[in-house]
This record gives structure tokens, C-alpha cells and sequence, in this order.
DNA sequence: CCCGACCCTGACCGATCGGTCAGCTACCAT
DNA sequence: ATGGTAGCTGACCGATCGGTCAGGGTCGGG
């Protein structure tokens, strides 16, 4: 059943927002009462931590191993990871970058923010030049956009042209 | 008075999301009465649609000009034309992101979704192919999410960079 | 001096929001 | 049979939402 419901409110919240999809909303998707919503979470935002939590713990991960590599070597793998996080949790992605700035205000998904700033330094190679630093925003989120935008393509086409774009975005077009 | 609504309305959508933020918000911000908001728009819907046509016809102009170019030589004015109108209107193009599915019911702003699709088909250079269209995605993705999120440096460098950073994600390096 | 037009506002409306609560049902070990 | 517990729900709550309305303030022109 908190199964059923987090399908039902990740589909909603990606569709319309957290603001955007209401309790009833989410009770009416399941299909259950609103009450059953509230009687398996705490409360509204309980749904969206929970459902925000897996990617989050990814991308914590991924940062782990990244931080053990430096320099350029982090590039390839923040590239393969960050891409790969991002087929994987496509819908829950896709609520972070539309809820991003509200999240700061909530401890438990304040992580979030931060998390993607490490994985944007990954992918600059841990370098402070604007260019590589403007070049590591535009990979999070064209990554993102490609992934959440209907692209009709197979999975895998879709995975290997999302790792070359990145790479040729960075300008490590070789591998 | 109605450009202060709009100031207001503008920074308050583009951080708390078109839901997130509630007339009243709005009205504390300008700040004036809640009535005066509706006095000078219709409803809060018009407040938005207002905000998004300047961007929304600068992206048709765009379009309109790309039109008359075919192939390939379409790219290079659409990454220009593009970045430009981003910086422009970096703030409506975080509206624009977030708010992006549930444009589709209102008629007025119904048009934008089709106007992004015409551009990617301009940066894919009017391919077909999974890579050029996966590409074309990345670049507005990118562009807009390096221009929203905070990368602290001067904006004709970030400029010059995205115009960079977008021309090696599609392939096009050179000119 | 008055009038109409334009701005602006407090008070109010019904609807909907997130959240609470008492109680119903189904099940299971004793 | 019985008591307890887990799952679920309808009814309800206060707060806030977008939106309406009657009226007050402030002008410039006749």
C-alpha cells in the first residue's frame, strides 16, 4: 500500500509539482481515502522526503566514490554516474529541479542542494575556471531536460547519446 | 504600479514556483492590497501569462528567423539566439521549467511547449537522429539550468561560455 | 464646486488546502 | 468466543486559497 501511494504521488508530483498536487489528488490516483494517506505518512511532505530519499542516497553515494578520485579522473565517472542516477530516478529528478529552491527550507532534503553542488565540481574536474564551471551546470541540467523531456528513444540509445553529449559538453569528447 | 506587480510576481514565481506563490505574497512584496492585484489583472493567471509573453514572443521571433535557414546552418544563430534570450530572461525561464506540464491547459501559454520543440528541431540541425535530438534537449536543458542556478561569474563570460559550452554539445565546435 | 474617472482597499465569500479523530472492519493468537 | 492490533475511512477542523464587492481617496476638466 505506501508503495501504491508513493507510485501515485511520484507520478503526480512530477506532473504537477508538490504544491500542485494535493492530498486529494494523490488519494484519488492510489485510488484511497485521504485519510489513508495520512495514516501511512506523518504528513504531506513525509510522502515527498520518502520519495526524494533514493535518488538522494545515489547521488550520496556517487559523491563518495567521486571524492576518492581527483582532478580530471573524476570526470568520467561523474559523467557515467550522474547519467546513469538520472535514467534511474527520472521522475524523482525531475521534482528536485522544479522544487530545488524550496528544499532548502527542509532539513531533510536540504542535503539535496548540496549534494548536486559536489557532483557539479566532479564534473568540472575540480577546477574553478567559469568555464568548466558553467560547463558542469549546463551537463546536471541537460542531462535532466533530456531525460524528463519526451525524447522517444530506446533506454540504452538514450543512456550511451546522454554519455557522449556530456563529455563533448565538457570537452572530454575521448574515453 | 503594474510593472511592480510584475517585478514582484517575477522574483516570487521564480523561487517559489507559480502554486508556491499566493496573492498574497505577491501583494506583501509589491507591497499593496491583495484587491489591487485583481484590480490590474483579471486573475493571478494573467499576472503569469503577462510575465512569459515577452520571452514567449522573443522565442517565436527566433523561431520566425531560423525558419528561413536549413540544416545545419540553422544551428549556430539558434545557439546564439538562444543563449541571448535566455540571459535575457533567465528568471521566466525558470518559471517556464518548472511550470512546463501544466501550460498545456491554458491556451495562452499553450504555445510555448511547441515553440521549445521548434528550437530543439533548429539546434538538432532539422536531424532526425536519436544523438542530434538527445543533443538539442541537452543544450536548452543546460542553458537554462547554468543561467538559473548560481554560477557567480561576469555575464558576458557566461555568455561567451554557454555559447561555447552549448556549440561542443551539439558537435559544432568550430566558427 | 462638482463630477466622473481612475486607484486602491478592507471586508467578505465559497472552495480547497493539510491535518485530526472516532470508529469501522478484518484478521490472528489466545 | 474474545481481546488486540493493523488498515482504513467519513466526517470534521482551522487556515488559506483565489476572487468579489461596495466604498473611500485623489485627481484634472468643465
Amino acid at each position: 500500500m505506501r508503495r501504491h501511494i508513493l507510485d501515485a504521488a511520484l507520478r503526480l508530483f512530477a506532473h504537477h509539482g508538490f504544491k500542485g498536487a494535493s492530498l486529494q489528488d494523490i488519494a484519488a490516483e492510489v485510488p484511497c481515502s485521504k485519510a489513508s494517506l495520512l495514516y501511512h505518512f506523518a504528513e504531506k511532505e513525509a510522502i515527498l522526503t520518502e520519495l526524494l530519499t533514493p535518488p538522494a542516497e545515489g547521488l550520496s553515494a556517487l559523491n563518495g566514490q567521486l571524492d576518492a578520485l581527483e582532478g580530471s579522473r573524476a570526470v568520467e565517472p561523474a559523467v557515467t554516474g550522474y547519467v546513469g542516477l538520472a535514467m534511474q530516478f527520472h521522475l524523482e529528478l525531475k521534482i528536485i529541479f522544479a522544487e530545488l529552491p524550496q528544499m532548502l527550507g527542509h532539513p531533510a532534503l536540504a542535503v539535496i542542494p548540496p549534494a548536486v553542488d559536489r557532483l557539479a565540481d566532479a564534473l568540472a574536474g575540480r577546477s574553478r575556471e567559469p568555464g568548466a564551471l558553467v560547463s558542469a551546470r549546463m551537463v546536471i541540467g541537460g542531462v535532466a531536460v533530456a531525460v524528463a523531456g519526451g525524447v522517444d528513444v530506446p533506454p540504452d540509445v538514450m543512456r550511451d547519446e546522454l554519455i557522449r553529449g556530456a563529455r563533448r559538453t565538457l570537452g572530454h569528447p575521448h574515453s
